[in-house]
DNA sequence: GTCTATAGGAAGATAGAC
DNA sequence: GTCTATCTTCCTATAGAC
């Protein structure tokens, strides 16, 4: 009783990014956000002045910032284009564990909130991916305009198979996209 | 003051979807229902004795039959494969709005009710689908392994290309999908 | 079968002690 | 900064008239 909670800044936006994705905004309550991150309301209520809004935004925030470290700087980095896009790979294996996980992206983009604050932000983040996975296709010789097209394929079929994995209870489908995308995105060019 | 509403049970069932389409399960509320369909929501706890929950299953369980009759019944249908398969694209067009609507499938498969009534039935779509669409291409002559292998990726597609369309605030990502889909299921085999 | 009215409870948000 | 306790609002669900 009377214990005090406490965690650090990185593991608490883990654990709301948990719960978020796991039963969206709206499904998401107050109740769940405080099991989560150990958290009583009233202390989530400090640190999120704007409530269950200012935590989803601040979470998908932190995803942006978790894309461009670990998904977009490797991308651009100096490496052969099929490791980039492997050691891509191998980061999203993690991030969505294995396929076990859904998207921030696609669990947020339908919160019922006056006309989205989230939808900004996402726009974003897809637009970024694609731009950093293209250029990378271009390194690789890819015609400019094909290597939009293949990118924009990726994140595509990175979300269907998310959604799609959820939906038959396996994550095969996610785990196949995984191992086929770098065939995907540098086809004839490996 | 005081007027009845009445509909049809086929317009029941589309406007209760389009809500769930929009928004999710938890995000509907019994006031959205309420208001998308025209009838008071004591009205709609007669026709739904079990609530929002029996709502979602029953818009579920005739999105099976939508498809059963529209894509599943035309895919099986003595036409050319590509026939066949356009035929598809152009119901797919209609029932997700050119890309404006998202996919119940989607939407009620992270609905955080105890373990998921709907998941039964979500993942027998998915099946019933990916079947059909790899009958069409084992008819088109295309090996029965690869065949399989091209339905998930169609329906994987289907899929992303929804998320994405709806995170990016454009249909462009959806229709191109929908018309390099008979090319995909049926490549080399036009 | 549809309505108005309301009960009952859960959810978001706040007050104030420590 | 975290807590307990409480407030208010919204939501699910029911009662009962027409």
């Amino acid at each position: 009783m009377g214990r005090k909670a406490s965690v650090d800044d990185e593991q608490l936006m883990d654990r709301l990014s948990c719960v978020f994705r796991d039963v969206g905004y709206e499904g998401a309550t107050l109740a769940m956000l405080s099991e989560a991150t150990g958290l009583k309301k009233a202390s989530l209520y400090h640190r999120f002045p704007g409530g269950k809004e200012q935590m989803a935004r601040e979470v998908l925030d932190s995803a942006g910032v978790w894309l461009e470290e670990h998904i977009l700087a490797p991308l651009k980095g100096d490496g052969a284009p099929a490791d980039r896009v492997k050691e891509m790979a191998r980061q999203l294996d993690a991030f969505y564990s294995g396929g076990k996980q859904a998207c921030l992206l696609n669990m947020l983009s339908s919160a019922r909130i006056h006309e989205g604050p989230f939808t900004k932000a996402i726009k974003q983040i897809f637009e970024a991916w694609i731009e950093a996975l293209a250029a990378v296709m271009a390194d690789a010789g890819v015609d400019k305009r094909e290597a939009r097209n293949r990118a924009e394929r990726g994140v595509i079929m990175l979300q269907g198979s998310l959604v799609f994995s959820r939906g038959m209870g396996t994550t095969r489908p996610f785990r196949e996209f995984l191992k086929s995308l770098p065939n995907e995105l540098l086809g004839g060019e490996l």
